[in-house]
DNA sequence: CACCAACATTGACAAACGTCGATATCGTCG
DNA sequence: CGACGATATCGACGTTTGTCAATGTTGGTG
């Protein structure tokens, strides 16, 4: 299990249904575990809630960096894997780089969870 | 981040909203990380869902060891992981350990992801 | 009691992860 | 163009993880 290689989570989860309802194939495994993955971690659970609560509901790195406590390419280097697991999109303005919570990509993960 | 030392599911994530409505304290997206990484594993994954649609909505290591492909030390460890974290219950009859899905469990973790 | 089967625990090891400092890239402003 | 500011990438490091073989534990059975 390698962070690398990712599917966006929308692909993975479009996939089957909750994994309590009927056994889930051990491809179909994989994905959802590399989609969790990206997220089972405290800093990038705290940039998604933060990119999303944040005004005009997105966020560069230099909004990031300090309430987080987390050097600047730590920082870059959770972003990135948020982005390559499609929980997050990038936009480039100027000096800048604005990051976005992608609508429905949390959803699609929650829905093969829940069990009622 | 260890896998040690965890909250039941059910505490974790009676504390807060869904990450996207508002910014996660560190402490709550700590323990939340917890309960992902949990969950962030192929095999843990195949488990619950192995477990949950089984006869009987229940199932001992030896049924799930060799569907699953791995060894039956690597099994109870994993099993070990998901009871710690509060995903399933642990009942011995005889020689047998016959694991459960705890109801609400799974729930509870997508309760905090989702945005709608 | 002695043996066996099911399961848990331990110890070891390679692979992957999170973090940092240093450096590279790219757009802006003088 | 040259300096600067925001971000990305690289290389390195200590820690955690998943897996296995070997061993321990516990309950049933002869």
């Amino acid at each position: 299990m390698t962070l690398t290689g990712f599917l966006p989570v929308t692909d993975v989860t479009a996939c089957c249904n909750p994994i309590a309802r009927e056994a889930i194939s051990a491809g179909n495994a994989t994905n959802l575990a590399k989609s969790l993955r990206a997220l089972a971690d405290p800093a990038r659970i705290r940039l998604i809630s933060m990119v999303a609560a944040h005004e005009d509901a997105e966020a560069c790195v230099c909004d990031l960096t300090e309430p987080l406590g987390l050097g600047q390419p730590t920082v870059s280097h959770h972003l990135k894997i948020l982005v390559d697991a499609g929980f997050l999109s990038r936009t480039k303005r100027g000096t800048w780089a604005y990051y976005r919570l992608i609508p429905g990509s949390l959803d699609s993960v929650a829905r093969l969870l829940v069990t009622v």
